[in-house]
DNA sequence: TGATAAGTTGACACAGTGTCAATTGACACG
DNA sequence: CGTGTCAATTGACACTGTGTCAACTTATCA
């Protein structure tokens, strides 16, 4: 039935997710996944043709869970620039660490994969866009500081928000993801921001 | 005779600087470096344990043929904190393009390499120190902002001037060194620096 | 009863790292 | 002149992980 095969395919990206969340996206093998879904390394590729497509399909099946549509919502309908700029740093920046097990894996995956890596692109690109409408909406105000045009602004937004900075201020340096989160608001403010009126 | 060894094994590590940086250290493999240096892919082995092991003296070989210290002298020689922190960041900004193909590799080999990620620890570590440094300058001037800490100071310029935010600036936003540097420097002194008096 | 489709098992190709043993060739020393 | 030493070479091989293939099982639907 087509509902086992639903079923099964999300089993395993059930295991994928969990597998990558517990061990931080590094060192998961396709049996391990596999032993993990409880079925055969075999039967993974019956669903997924390389472990390649398979972490794709944990990003998306994750924000599908995660309800990605929801969570950008209140960004979306800021009234003001300054609130769009906050309220997607907020987004982002409690989105990372839920996400992150499988990221970090796909980013890893990188050095051998063509694919993870036109992946992994992807989707910095979609968080960059989020990153122009949230400089855009800050221009169309008026409160752009006067130094940025908004592609420079944009590259310096979106650069900050990357996640190896998340990883390194919440790992190596202690920082919890709240401190994480107010300072780059702080940051984006203070950076972006006219003042000046 | 000891001279024809050390000729050897530099050329060995000559061979894998030019590599890496052709290649931004992506997929150069073993057997690629040894045809690189006109020897076997054993005769590698004869002078470095592991791939990892050759990677980390690579990077000390490089330090050491850039002159690392030299480099690192204005900065030590500031006599004010705002010197020594620009003078750092004018450093550093400037050396990560000249490392970047070791780097990156070492970056990578961390998946699977343990050793790499040892290495690549140390040495961001060391980039952190340098950091400390120059906050701890700018504090003991009494210019640090008084919202820092010294080493939540340092916790933010460290992640600032971490690899990736340079790759991503100058790889996918097209921004010249000169500009990164530029920015990194406003964004710093913006940051840290107490204008208050 | 028989077709279809998911899943299982086990074998295997392939790439890249690292190991091992036997051999070559140069050079130094008595 | 012969001998020992040592870097380097060649070729074989173990190991790990991905991806493929073929034969077989099982359940469901018609």
């Amino acid at each position: 039935m087509s509902s086992e095969i639903i079923e099964t395919r999300s089993r395993i990206l059930q295991a994928t997710v969990r597998m990558l969340e517990e061990h931080g996206g590094r060192g998961v093998r396709m049996g391990d996944i596999a032993k993990a879904a409880g079925i055969s390394r075999q039967a993974v590729y019956l669903h997924f043709a390389s472990r390649a497509e398979l972490l794709v399909a944990a990003t998306r099946y994750l924000d599908e869970v995660l309800d990605l549509d929801r969570r950008l919502a209140p960004s979306r309908a800021a009234t003001s620039g300054v609130e769009r700029l906050t309220l997607y740093i907020d987004f982002w920046g409690h989105y990372i660490p839920k996400i992150y097990g499988v990221a970090k894996a796909l980013l890893l995956a990188q050095d051998t994969d063509e694919a993870a890596a036109a992946a992994w692109n992807d989707r910095m690109l979609a968080m960059r866009d989020g990153c122009r409408a949230a400089i855009e909406a800050l221009h169309s105000n008026g409160k752009l500081a006067p130094e940025w045009t908004p592609k420079r602004a944009t590259d310096a937004l979106w650069t900050m928000l990357l996640v190896p900075n998340w990883e390194n201020l919440t790992g190596e340096c202690g920082w919890s993801t709240r401190q994480y989160v107010r300072w780059m608001k702080t940051l984006a403010k203070r950076t972006f921001l006219d003042e000046s009126e």
